[in-house]
DNA sequence: TGACAAAAATACCGTCTGGTATCTTTTACG
DNA sequence: CGTAAAAGATACCAGACGGTATTTTTGTCA
């Protein structure tokens, strides 16, 4: 093993090269030579790291994946849990979808890659079983009306929260994510937190949008 | 104008085997070699009947919003206006995406043609203004909670509604759509329909859900 | 510094792509 | 029925595609 440093850097350069590209055509619309100039690099470059388009694509997947689990990590650091959990997670995950390449690139890319010659489904399955256990600790503090399950509301908040990420992106290239966001929660509020914790919570997520939308 | 019938089945023929291609791979994806051969016509038909790839899938577009449209036509024709209309709606189109091709193809290809030539973005705020209608129906007859925009909550139910859409297309092929569009429902209910009425728009969920899933 | 492997650039390949040009068949209509 | 236009099939094209083979550069360490 001689010199590693230059090749993670040019891998790095790669992913990222390809997220911009993957993030603007979609897979199928995106050449190999796109990608090569995006990242700086030629194709001889890119053959050196992956086999393939594909297996350039499920590392851009597998980058967005590792940037979405930092999130989880900060959340645990910060001693985060339940439903302050939940909120902040998902301000943070907007916010990557509005500043990282590679973070719109791997939600585009898991949507496409339903059709890849291994269909991916991990990242799906991965956040909504992250979600839930949020949801589980939220449920043991009383922050969950006692007749929604966790399991249930994580299938569905994770598949609202892409398609409003997705639709915004269409519409506004996210100029509005971060308001919709709030307002998807707003309108989920009554019917999973009991009416005692609405104020509380409320307020917590109007202080979890002004700190995510005034970050640096 | 010499014979019209057997072209506009031809160009029929063209728009279903193309977004029964577009569905299964996506746009980039689909060759026109593949739309020729499941549409059942070479690709001097292809080329006498569109301009490009991209017109192709425009016209699946359209007619998948088209086909969108026939919904309002018939919630129209049976008098059946504000929440119940809503809810209507959208189990309709839940089932004209599980059983139509072209309503498939055309969801996947709105999301992927924001990145065409000419973005398409019509569709999204055709529904939006579509389910906005309804909302204000609501609202006069009292089913909206008054701190609730019409405006705001289309724009939140047609994202989120995609994305259940999506992301049930990954995980199970939409196998349980029905079941998610219900509890999307059960959800949001509390958020947005005054309690007086929640006992009674549950019951006529109930049975749209179960209209909608054993029609023939 | 010389030798050697790692890393990356160059040059190349067969195939398939979207698209066009041309020829053949179908059908309406005088 | 003949014929002209409409509809569609066939044949073809230049270029781009994903991928490979080969050569050059870079860095490490004896």
């Amino acid at each position: 093993m001689a010199q590693q440093q230059r090749a993670a850097n040019t891998r790095e350069a790669i992913v990222t090269g390809a997220a911009t590209a993957f993030q603007a055509h979609g897979y199928g619309m995106t050449s190999l030579a796109e990608i090569a100039e995006a990242s700086g690099v030629t194709k001889g470059a890119l053959y050196f790291h992956f086999d393939s388009k594909e297996a350039i694509a499920l590392a851009v997947i597998d980058a967005q994946h590792a940037a979405a689990g930092t999130i989880g990590v900060a959340l645990h650091e910060s001693g985060t849990t339940g439903i302050a959990a939940t909120l902040t997670a998902s301000f943070a995950f907007a916010r990557q979808l509005r500043e990282n390449p590679i973070a719109r690139a791997g939600i585009r890319l898991t949507l496409e890659a339903s059709s890849f010659q291994t269909p991916v489904v991990g990242p799906y399955l991965d956040w909504i079983a992250w979600i839930e256990g949020y949801l589980v600790e939220a449920a043991a503090a009383g922050d969950l009306r006692e007749e929604v399950n966790p399991s249930t509301l994580a299938h569905l908040i994770i598949p609202a929260f892409t398609g409003v990420q997705m639709v915004s992106e269409v519409l506004t290239h996210r100029d509005d994510i971060y308001q919709r966001v709030e307002e998807l929660w707003l309108l989920l509020l009554p019917g999973t937190v009991p009416p005692d914790r609405w104020e509380q919570i409320r307020e917590l997520l109007a202080r979890i949008r002004r700190e995510v939308s005034e970050q640096p």
